[in-house]
Order: structure tokens, then sequence, then C-alpha cells
DNA sequence: ATTATTATTGAGATACATTCTCAATGGAGC
DNA sequence: GCTCCATTGAGAATGTATCTCAATAATAAT
């Protein structure tokens, strides 16, 4: 068992939820790649290592996952996110390739510290945020070109 | 027949379009206010002004809209979009308040600047980009505390 | 141990925004 | 008027996510 799946474990029992094996498996598969997960990825593995946890299963215990802190969910646009592990990430925006649908990271400290202001002068009180920028990614731009 | 309508009808014909009733009407409705729209409330607003227009109808000319760049749609995340027109708005983001739904723009070009440098530094291709910050908005931050 | 209580689950129903299909409509030009 | 093709509307289909509810599994009580 990964050690993060263990810190969602001890999350759940402080919870008072138990810890079964669906949201241990929905946890393994979450914390086993660095990649951008949507549920039905998640789903679809889950299935092929051969558990038997279903789709209702996966989204709740995702939930979860975020809830714990140790999973953020990120929203993609056009009603799309994914989930991808927080351990050892420090915040990050996404650049979403139109074409071939990757997601790349790219951290900016003073965006962050700008979207700050920003909201103390509107007198907002920011929860979370999403910025994605869509386009080309280096390797689609250079397939057209070519 | 607004100047933006005519604007727009000039794009319509210059695509080889028709310039149909129903077009005209979704413009008008769009152009008739600066609030963020989505395409539900367009159709609501054309049902109660007795256009015929249908939803199908609706989605299509917005999209027509925001190809002509006269307007714009904005990705408010967890798959709500919605339609706002630029003429005489510089680019902004949004500060989207979980509570009440309310939508209130801010601007900071700086911030716009750095995501282009990071574009750069990813040899991204941007086309376009959404920034929202959830959270609560000032009204609904004092409601709570009352 | 047996029973009662509660949490969790899966399958499918449902919701929702959006897009698609396709037959019917209706201008534009002959 | 007739032909052609763009446009339209009604409803079906899509995709993502949530909800319902009976069945199951774990925990607690006796």
């Amino acid at each position: 068992m990964r050690p993060e799946t263990q810190q969602f474990m001890k999350f759940i029992e402080t919870k008072g939820l138990l810890f079964t094996t669906e949201r241990k498996s929905v946890a393994e598969e979450v914390f086993s790649t660095h990649d951008h997960l949507d549920a039905e990825e998640v789903l679809k593995k889950l299935k092929s290592t051969g558990s038997k946890a279903s789709r209702a299963t996966v989204y709740r215990t995702l939930d979860l996952l975020v809830e714990s802190g140790l999973v953020e969910k990120i929203d993609l646009g056009e009603g799309r996110s994914a989930y991808e592990h927080t351990a050892g990430h420090p915040h990050h925006d996404h650049l979403v390739c139109t074409v071939c649908g990757e997601v790349q990271e790219f951290e900016e400290p003073l965006i962050e510290q700008l979207q700050e202001w920003a909201c103390e002068k509107a007198g907002f009180r920011a929860i979370g945020h999403s910025l994605n920028i869509y386009g080309w990614c280096a390797k689609c731009k250079l397939a057209v070109k070519a």
C-alpha cells in the first residue's frame, strides 16, 4: 500500500468512515501515476485490474480524495475534469492542447499573487480557482507545419 | 437594429450565409445586455418575446456570434458556460460566486502578460484561455456573517 | 452468537448542457 | 411557379455526473 493511500486511510478513519477495498483500490489507482486522470479512465483501469468498483463508487471516492486534500480536481473546461494527486506538487495551472488533448502544467507564482490582489480589491473571498490556456502544444504545432 | 447586430449581419453575409429572422433575434438578445447570458437564458428570453427560435438555433447562432468575434464564450466551470459581447470590453477574467452564482469581472493586464511568457517557455501556441476564481462574493460574505 | 443498526455499494434511473439527425420549411434566383 | 439549397425545429442521442434504492457488508448491542 502506497504511503499516500495510508494517509487516505487515516483520513477516512478519522472521519468515522470505513476504509473499504473499493476505496482502497480507487486511491491506489489515482496515486499510481502523476498523469491527469479523469473519472472514466480510473474506472476503466480498475475494471482491467479485476476490481469490481462501480462508476458511482469511483466518483464518490474521488470526492473523498479531494476532500482529504491529497488529490486535486481540475476543471479542464467544456465539462471535462481530471484528478491529480498533490503530494510534492506545488500549485500549478494547465496548458490544454485542443488538438491532442494533452495537459501540461506550468507554474507562475506571480499570477497567484495577482489573483489574490484582484480578490481583495473586489471584496471577494476565494475558495479555489482554475486557469487553463487552450491551444496547440509544441508537438501538435510541429505536426501541422510538417 | 443595434449597430452590433448590423456588424453581425455583415459577417453572416460575407460568409455567404443568410441573415434570417432567427439569427437576428438571437443577436439582438445577446447585444441587449452586458450581463453574462447562458444559452438557456437566451432561449427563455426569446420565448417570452414571442420569437419561435428553437434551442438548436440558439446554440448554432451563438457559435456564429463567437466565430464573428463579436461575442465571447466564457467557460464558468463545471460544464456551465456563458456568452457576453465584446464590444468596448477589454479582455477580463471572472470571479464566480459559488453561493449566488453571480459572475463579476476583473482585469489584470499583468496576468495576461505572464500567461504569454508561460506559453513561450513551453513552446505552446495559445488560442484562448480562461481564468475563473471561485468563492464568495462580497454580498454573500456579509449575508453569512449576519 | 444472534440480532439490530448503520455504512457502503452497484445497477440503473435521472439530470443537465449540448450536439446531432433528418424531414419540413422557406428564401434566392431562374 | 419551380428548383435548389440553406436553415430550421422537434426530438433523439451524447457525455458527464449525480441520485435512488434495494442488497450487502461491517459494526455494535444484547
